[in-house]
DNA sequence: TTATACCATGAACTATACTTCATACTTTAT
DNA sequence: ATAAAGTATGAAGTATAGTTCATGGTATAA
């Protein structure tokens, strides 16, 4: 059980920004009932989990919304089986559809290179 | 040469945000100087292009900015054909990047698929 | 014990990418 | 001729995803 000075360190990721991905909904710390002298918030390794996935979902273009669906799927206890998957197989069919996409692009940008190698002069 | 009307209806891309796209130059319609009765804004087949590859663009993740660079590197004839080609390496670059992102979530994703078809019980 | 570092909270501020609104003028169809 | 549709411009508003700031309390090391 860490502090947020501690997850910032392990995840690379600005306390401020940890701040207000909690706050959105995305993971939720702990207060310790035992500390009674401060009000300090600990995390343990399932939300370093959580924060590398918002990383790595995040850089292929998922919303924080997105993400939070793809959190509830992996970790919720309150959503099933069936609904997990679902959403899953939502997300796998996201991922091939951006795929596709990028591909496709590549192609008009590997065609722009080509002309402009061949006919610029 | 065409009004706004009908290049949002080609493009499918709607009036107001064609003019915000105008506003922050990644293209620019034409004044006709003969003219005199109005102030409207005519646009070519070249229009319809960028706006097609600022559609195609923002659908994988680039920028404004970014889609901007890509547009210069294509239709700009300030930019040297070795700046051009530069440019256009680097957005290869980045899609490739963001290909190999999108296969590693993809395999993270089948990964909980997997773990949640088999021991969520 | 006191300076330095750390934690919490709320509010304000920023950047990107639009969208909506108000106003006013122009064109077109009836 | 006049109502409906289209165009231009500027300003304000919205959504997302943060970042920065102010304030105040807590922990720790010299």
């Amino acid at each position: 059980m860490k502090l947020i000075n501690q997850l910032s360190k392990e995840t690379g990721i600005p306390i401020a920004t940890i701040r207000f991905y909690e706050k959105t909904g995305l993971f939720a710390g702990k207060k310790k009932a035992d500390v009674k002298s401060n009000n300090y918030t600990y995390y343990d390794d399932e939300v370093v989990g959580k924060l590398d996935l918002i990383r790595d979902a995040k850089s292929i273009g998922f919303t924080l919304s997105e993400i939070k669906e793809l959190i509830d799927a992996w970790y919720s206890k309150q959503i099933s089986k069936e609904k997990k998957l679902a959403i899953l197989d939502s997300k796998l069919s996201q991922i091939e559809e951006k795929i596709k996409e990028l591909k496709s692009v590549k192609k008009q940008i590997a065609f722009f290179k080509s002309e402009v190698e061949n006919f610029d002069w």
